[in-house]
RNA sequence: GGCGCGAUAGCAAAGCGGUUAUGCACCGGAUUGCAAAUCCGUGUAGGUCGGUUCGACUCCGGCUCGCGCCUCCA
């Protein structure tokens, strides 16, 4: 409709992905394969299917598993060939032998892209786009396939058929299937109108509150998205920051994986990747801090955080909402306090810092009166003070 | 209908056959000029019906409710 090619359409939005994962800290994968650079190990997977008597060309030209001659079928996700009910939703395709099998190759359409194949003009199905790049750049068998909990029957269940079915060993060791996203407690979706993106939410809320939410919960569970949830999530962050903020702990230091707090923590993880526990040591950790003002566990806490991605950045810089990394059209761009959450309006750091010295003043001449209303009037504004030893600090509300 | 997952206090969310999860919110106290932050403390749980057990939120079974998949595409 825009005129752009597929190269110009797709290479736009893997660019909005990564500007995205980058925003919420997710690290780099070694590789990101692109299936269309794969055809291929396809072919070649195919081919070796159809050798081992797994594929046949039907009828109207395409390629298709037989799902029936692959004895484990079903066994990912515990259907039984007998059980499920082709055709139920929608017709089934009269070239298929069975109404189960799965396309690996189909045939050219008018106007589609196709490669050249031994089985004709044509284009990759689904399912075979993954088995040729994970086996290709992990080995034939690797340890962890993940995905959404949708995925795993039709999606993982073919792939393993395709790769055990060509390769002759085990595929995974492990999967891991992970819930969905509600909103308000139900599904989100287009056609319920409660559809947004990940830029959106950033538009709103701190990068390191949407993680911290997120890991908060368990990965298989459904995450059920709310405003509500997300202030949750921040005031409780802000609750690991503040303990890291009353205590000085000087320069960054490593996990002491002896220590007790560690070893819950890595237990914890080891189980299943277990966050929300993780984040509860972290809440213990912090009480002690708090309790006994030590820079070790200070530095512990951090480090610990830091395992998960969190906690990375100075104290005040989260408390007072600077430095937050918001996705744009064009790209990241490190934003400072007054360009913050979308529709609110704090005032600016000249401004804070300026009433925070007349309260001083004021303070100093017991004029508690014009104090009291110089906080009032920040705390309006969405700026809480805190007075303390060391003077008057201040953070969003 | 089949297969699978789930149901925990006001909200969110874990572990565990008997002993405080944790966070937010709330309440009492300490601290503070008053607050905030912090500390100390209390309270509020485990859908429902049965079974196993000395003892069940935790194990087993039924039921109810919710979610995913059972489909072309991805």
């Amino acid at each position: 409709e825009n005129k752009e090619t597929i190269g110009e359409l797709t290479n736009r939005f893997i660019g909005f992905m990564n500007e995205d994962a980058l925003a919420l800290g997710v690290e780099k994968p070694d590789h990101e394969p692109r299936a269309t650079e794969y055809v291929p190990q396809m072919l070649e997977l195919i081919g070796q299917l159809e050798a081992n008597g797994l594929a046949y060309k039907a009828t109207d030209g395409d390629v298709n598993f037989s799902v029936r001659k692959f004895p484990g079928y079903g066994k990912l996700s515990g259907k039984s060939l007998d059980d499920l009910r082709a055709g139920e939703r929608v017709d089934v395709d009269q070239a298929k032998q069975d109404p189960l099998d799965f396309v690996l190759w189909k045939h050219t359409k008018e106007g589609e892209p196709f490669w050249e194949s031994p089985w004709g003009k044509g284009r990759p199905g689904w399912h075979i786009e993954c088995s040729a790049m994970s086996s290709d750049l992990l080995g034939k068998q690797f340890d962890i396939h993940g995905g959404g909990q949708d995925l795993q029957f039709p999606h993982h269940e073919n792939e393993i058929a395709q790769s055990e079915g060509a390769h002759k060993c085990q595929f995974v060791n492990y999967w891991m299937h992970n819930g969905f996203v509600r909103v308000d407690d139900e599904k989100m979706s287009k056609s319920l109108g409660n559809f947004f993106s990940i830029r959106e939410v950033l538009k709103k809320y701190d990068a390191e509150v949407v993680r911290f939410f997120i890991l908060r919960a368990h990965y298989r569970s459904p995450l059920n998205y709310s405003d509500v949830h997300l202030d949750d999530a921040r005031q409780a962050l802000a609750r690991l920051y503040t303990a890291l903020k009353a205590v000085v702990h000087g320069e960054e230091v490593p996990v002491d994986w002896n220590e007790a707090h560690a070893l819950r923590f890595r237990q914890a993880m080891d189980d299943d990747f277990n966050t929300p526990e993780a984040c509860a040591v972290l809440f213990d950790l912090a009480s002690e801090v708090n309790r006994g003002k030590s820079a070790a566990l200070a530095g512990q806490l951090r480090a610990l955080a830091g395992q998960m991605g969190l906690l990375k950045r100075d104290p005040q810089d989260f408390l007072q909402g600077r430095h937050r990394v918001i996705p744009t059209d064009t790209a990241s761009a490190t934003i400072s306090f007054n360009g913050e959450a979308e529709g609110a309006h704090y005032p600016a750091v000249e401004r804070i810092e300026a009433l925070i010295g007349a309260r001083a003043v004021a303070k100093k001449a017991k004029n508690f009166a014009e104090a009291d209303r110089i906080r009032s009037e920040l705390l309006a504004a969405g700026i809480a003070l805190e007075d303390g030893a060391q003077g008057t600090t201040w953070r969003r509300a």
